[in-house]
RNA sequence: GCGCCCGUAGCUCAGCUGGAUAGAGUGCUGCCCUCCGAAGGCAGAGGUCACAGGUUCGAAUCCUGUCGGGCGCGCCA
């Protein structure tokens, strides 16, 4: 991991760095990080190791040989050599106390800026006009969401894309089953020339059961699902009265997913789908075809990604279908001539399910024969499937998908009950209430789905996420809200900051945590893995609840004692606030 | 068949650019509210890191193989 200028691993780093680089050995050995062995020492140092691998000699000698180095500086407070030659640091008070200073003055709270001056997008692989948001969505909106707060925290310029699904044969579907149905003949007769009607003949409720419909039919009946070929075909060609009924489709559906995304408190820079570069694909095609990177394959047009190397096959990417219709391969190379072209990206980032690993090596491997991709490097950022309890795809217990609304509210009925079981302010209006249990209900979907790591498929058990006990989202809001409550209480004359004042290891435990945030965002953001920030979070929470019941900060008689341990609770309160935000987690003033 | 991922405490999962006694939550046992919110804190029991080889001073981590599970592999997204 690439620390970060500002951070105090990255200082003792450098100063090992140079260490190593005056006993003539490669600075990179000089790497310090939180020691794993808190109860010997602050940081360790393990590069006299692998140094004395590389030039074979005794690891414990330039050990000894660093340490000696090392202990010139004032910065340490104790240096030691341990087993074969881990170099064991602390650091003294006075700096502990200077850095969390300078921290608690950043506005950004010392957030590493890996991201200055570059541009990511971040495409959500949005959910299907017509179908009802499921709780497979989540993931993708969830984790997207906290890499898109992370990376503008990180100084990145971020554009998130949506990008709905809305350009693909499920369009066709839908058309054809309204056609089957005789719900809307006036799209459908040819010799009609307009205007179509303002108002969508289906609504969000009719679409989201007619789409099921359509499906089963085209399963089932090949001529059905030829016939929804031929409208896909047809849609993407223009046809006045199918596209005049798609936008409906796009416009209703829109208002409902804009719903839903807010309720999950998901926002999105572009409201973009696949259907956005609808004018770019024919030139594209073009394009590929005269430089002798398209041709046709039975009957389709494809683009040959294959290469000599290749341990497994490696299908091409199909263009155009042999009926002429397009796929979202085609879209998704589209896009990113667009990206390229509006945005300049350094990176684009994909969330999407992990299956799909597949398709983009696909999309990628095409964009780079093309050279489409400018700067941009392309990544697909996978992640797990989210199981039922039986280990098997989610279902409600009546069998059917299990709508993100639904589970919302489920969530949000299971946060006040317990906030009503745990006593809750009587005096708090309904309102209120029902607002705090809203924010309860989502920490816990959110946090339960990000502490996961991202790649691993996990088991959606509504019955023990919707606990509050442990590692949860509202355990980490009770520990905010705990603070808040202190902070609350103060007088006037307890206001004044002071510097921090290491008295306990409960103390300096927390200092110690409060200053590794810039490696703890740098790693989640190297990794694009949340589930570390869902770490550290957590971690800073259990050492100020340590910190909590062992000290008392109101009632502390010593005023300079007591003023630094608010300062503390104030830092603390800033820092869990930023991190629960980054994870999309909203603290309420009391729970 | 080929390829990718996974197999760590009763359960759910971290850790995987090799390093000190393998961690957390939950569950179980015990303790802590006449003082700031106990949704909390402290302590204890609980693991041949699937199995077998190999590389290394050192392997949960790297390599090979076996077994078990998930997923993907041309006209869906």
């Amino acid at each position: 991991m690439t620390a970060q200028a500002g951070s105090l691993a990255t200082a003792l780093s450098r100063l090992a760095g140079a260490a190593f680089a005056a006993e003539g050995l490669p600075e990179s050995f000089g790497q310090v990080q939180v020691s794993d062995r808190p109860d010997l020492a602050q940081f360790q140092c393990n590069g006299a190791l692998a140094a004395a691998k590389q030039v074979k000699a005794n690891p414990r000698a330039i050990a000894e040989k660093i340490a000696a180095r090392l202990k010139v500086h004032p910065l340490f407070a104790r240096i030691e050599i341990a087993g074969p030659g881990f170099i064991n640091l602390d650091v003294a008070d006075e700096t502990l106390a200077g850095r969390v200073e300078t921290m608690a003055r950043d506005a950004r709270l010392g957030a590493p800026a890996t991201g200055t001056g570059k541009t990511v997008v971040i495409d959500f692989g949005g959910p299907n006009i017509a179908k009802p948001m499921h709780v497979g969505h989540l993931r993708s909106s969830i984790i997207g969401d906290c890499l898109q707060r992370l990376l503008r925290a990180n100084d990145w310029r971020v554009v998130s894309d949506v990008h709905l699904g809305d350009w693909g044969l499920q369009m066709g579907q839908l058309i054809s089953e309204i056609e089957a149905e005789g719900l809307a003949p006036i799209y459908f007769d040819m010799n009609y020339v307009g205007p179509y009607p303002q108002e969508s003949p289906v609504t969000m409720d009719e679409l989201e059961t007619l789409y099921p419909r359509a499906a089963a039919a085209c399963k089932t009946d090949p001529e059905r699902l030829e016939a929804a070929r031929r409208a896909t075909v047809d849609l993407q060609a223009g046809r006045p009265g199918y596209r005049a009924l798609w936008r409906h489709f796009v416009q209703v559906s829109e208002a409902g997913l804009s719903r839903e995304f807010a309720s999950l408190g998901v926002a999105f820079d572009l409201w973009k789908g696949e259907s956005s570069v609808d004018v770019l694909i024919p030139p594209m095609i073009e394009d590929l075809k005269r430089r002798g990177l398209a041709e046709l394959s039975e009957g389709a047009l494809v683009v040959r990604v294959a290469r000599d190397d290749d341990k497994k096959p490696m299908p091409p990417l199909i263009l155009v279908k042999s009926e002429g219709g397009v796929l979202y391969g085609t879209t998704d190379l589209a896009t990113i001539i667009e990206r390229v072209r509006e945005q300049n990206p350094d990176l684009i980032l994909y969330v999407v399910d992990h299956r799909q690993h597949g398709h983009f090596e696909q999309v990628f491997r095409a964009a780079q024969l093309a050279d489409l991709a400018g700067k941009a490097a392309l990544e697909h950022v996978g992640y797990g499937t989210m199981n039922g309890a039986d280990g098997k795809p989610f279902k409600t217990r009546a069998g059917g998908v299990m709508k993100l609304h639904d589970l919302i509210g489920m969530a949000t009925a299971e946060a006040e009950k317990r906030l009503g079981e745990q006593g809750l302010d009587e005096t708090i209006g309904a309102e209120e209430r029902a607002a705090i249990a809203r924010k309860v209900g989502i920490a816990t979907i959110k946090f339960a789905d990000l502490s996961n790591h991202r790649t691993t498929d996990y088991i959606f058990d509504l019955e023990r996420f919707s606990r509050f006990e442990g590692k949860t989202g509202p355990y980490l809001q009770y520990a905010a809200v705990r603070i808040r409550s202190i902070l609350r209480k103060l007088k006037p004359e307890d206001l004044h900051s002071e510097r921090a004042i290491m008295r306990s290891p409960e103390e300096r435990a927390v200092i110690l945590q409060l200053l590794a945030l810039p490696e703890a965002m740098a790693g989640t953001e190297d990794k694009r893995a949340p589930n570390m920030l869902c770490d550290y979070a957590f971690d800073l929470a259990q050492k100020f609840s340590r910190f909590y019941a062992e000290h008392h900060v109101l009632n502390e008689t010593n005023p300079a004692l007591r003023a630094a341990r608010l300062h503390l609770c104030e830092l603390v309160l800033a820092v869990l606030t930023k991190l629960l935000d980054l994870l999309g987690i909203e603290v309420p003033e009391r729970m």
